[in-house]
DNA sequence: GCATAATGCAAGCAGTCACTTGCATTACGG
DNA sequence: CCGTAATGCAAGTGACTGCTTGCATTATGC
């Protein structure tokens, strides 16, 4: 019985429990037991569960892969770069933007982390904008271009996840970033 | 008290309740209210809350519009087809395809329903293959063509429902395809 | 018109959920 | 070495869940 809990390991859980059955699928139980914390310390500590997930979400996601994403002045770089930090991101976590944004509408408990969370969309935007002011990027909305670019990984991650088709290629980055860049006409 | 129930109302019922909050968040209380059906009936008829789902699924979604897009001969009529297909379907129900992706791993008992639903992607799959062999597609796996144009619209669909940007503007189908085609670089 | 079968209704059952409480135990600070 | 505060533990609360049951009611097929 250690004086202090274990808060890496018991954020990690959260994550990776709700990355595995979504805010209303996942128990305060199941998350106490495997963390090896007992259920009554989180809500002495935390409050609620919405209260624990807030601090959980704020605490292991503020510094997320993505959050690294700069502007270094060469297009091709920050598309490369921007895309590798979100199948990163994916790799520890899971999808926890579409999480995220799916499941904010239904429980406004969280919200205010994973808004704070996702303020990292806010980075990309500039980084499109960036890209369009210099005229090497479609000038249009850019949520428009960032979701152009981030969708497909974002798709073909999840589907590849799902299971429903048994053999899925690895994601190739290069390939997608050319085809956003140039188009898969040929 | 009707003879029989307005199965046409319960299984619309159901992929809206299913949408709104996710197969372990909707409960058959609810389904049943709203639907104007009793709630022992349900179990009646369909057995459990598996069963239920697999009815309305199979019944309400396997002639979505994407069942309908078929293989005309222009890649353009087509990608725009399969585009407009696919916002038909988030306007009529939301991110089924989505919520299938992300729910079949963790719901085997919807499973069978879910996958014959999303057996359309199947449809997807060979409009690319064709286009691919006739030369007017870059030739890679086809789920990877087929989340780079379905990915953006789905992402972005998805983004401005969550209410995180303030103001989006709609989704530009042909801005998208032109996109898609021959790139975003300028 | 009458038997049949599907429905409505109300109550309830067992399990699970987030959350609480009282008390013993532990580790750290002084 | 001792007081304090965080933790573990066990039990429990009320609300909600999927699901069941017994009985009255209704509409349809013959």
């Amino acid at each position: 019985m250690p004086r202090t809990i274990d808060e890496a390991k018991l954020f990690e859980v959260v994550i990776n429990e709700w990355m595995a059955h979504g805010y209303g699928g996942c128990t305060t139980r199941d998350i106490a037991n495997i963390a090896g914390v007992n259920e009554a310390t989180l809500f002495r500590r935390y409050g609620s569960k919405a209260g624990l997930f807030t601090r959980a979400i704020d605490h292991q996601l503020a510094d997320t892969p993505l959050a690294l994403v700069c502007i270094s002045g060469d297009l091709s770089t920050d598309l490369l770069a921007l895309a590798e930090a979100y199948m990163d991101t994916y790799r520890l976590y899971g999808d926890v933007v579409f999480r995220a944004v799916q499941e904010l509408p239904r429980y406004p408990e969280v919200r205010e982390a994973a808004s704070h969370f996702l303020g990292n969309i806010q980075k990309m935007v500039q980084l499109v904008l960036y890209y369009q002011q210099k005229g090497l990027l479609r000038v249009e909305h850019p949520l428009l271009t960032l979701t152009a670019f981030i969708g497909p990984i974002a798709t073909f991650l999840m589907f590849a996840r799902s299971g429903l088709s048994p053999e899925m290629p690895p994601f190739d980055v290069g390939s997608h970033i050319s085809g956003f860049l140039h188009g898969r006409a040929e």
